[in-house]
DNA sequence: AAGTAGTTTAGAATGATTTTAAAGTGAAAA
DNA sequence: TTTTCACTTTAAAATCATTCTAAACTACTT
């Protein structure tokens, strides 16, 4: 399936911006990038793109599913196109994130859910320190 | 034991501006908020406080471990009082965040920490929505 | 009382993200 | 195919949370 079918699936035009980023993001690599990254790498597959239209997109994608956000308080937005659930470690002093596959937490047990509402995900986050 | 002697145990100088926060933080209730929140709550205290001097407070508390701050990818930071490890639903739609206690989430087998890092501490953010 | 490092502050600066509004474009209808 | 129009892109301005600057202040030490 090629980047304009994966587009209609989801539910988007297929214009020439968003193809330029399927390209770039669904090609099954997992990555966790900033809005800022992206457009580094459009520009340096030889195209290029407003800062706007990169922000418009990445919601866009987000919103379809295409993407995800990641919950950490970071001043900068961090997205990931691992779309499965997952969790993350988080250095504090680098913001690097890494994935933590699903099968490697053993949440037994969760919470209640309040009355009224459904879980839309759950995110395990794991602050790492260098020692000494 | 009282706000100045918390600041002083947390090794900060207790400053008119710290004591006026600390009254209304360390109190013992938990409570998120924000940078702005807390500016409200200062003013109607009857005190008031420029917004830059709010922000030092709050990172130096954090700093210290007499608040943190709650990693949610929200575009203004959200504290706690509650500095126990702890869990969060998150309300999307609102922003709004309840407690989740430690032992009503249990996390058996952690993933490896990588090699030279240690575990600054695990955050779990169940994302809610509302049904229909 | 004097000295000093640390603190507060108004206002400016920063930086990520969103908005504006005008021009462009994809897809459906005619 | 041409027309049409809602949707999209864009540069530039605006927004907004947060940080910085630099001058005045203050808590503690000597
Ligand atoms: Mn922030
Ligand atoms: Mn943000
Ligand atoms: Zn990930
Ligand atoms: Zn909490």
């Amino acid at each position: 399936m090629d980047s304009k079918d994966k587009l209609r699936k989801a539910g988007l035009r297929p214009t020439k911006q968003r193809m330029i980023i399927a390209n770039i993001l669904l090609d099954g690599v997992n990555r966790h990038f900033t809005a800022e990254n992206l457009q580094d790498e459009i520009n340096s597959s030889g195209n290029s793109m407003s800062i706007a239209t990169v922000y418009n997109c990445l919601k866009k994608f987000r919103n379809c599913g295409l993407i995800k956000q990641i919950e950490t308080s970071n001043d900068t937005a961090i997205f990931d196109t691992n779309t499965h659930q997952h969790h993350h470690f988080l250095n504090e002093e680098t913001g690097e994130l890494i994935d933590i596959e699903d099968d490697e937490i053993n949440l037994k047990s969760l919470p209640k859910i309040p009355q009224g509402y459904y879980s839309n995900g759950v995110e395990v986050l794991i602050k790492l320190k260098k020692q000494d």
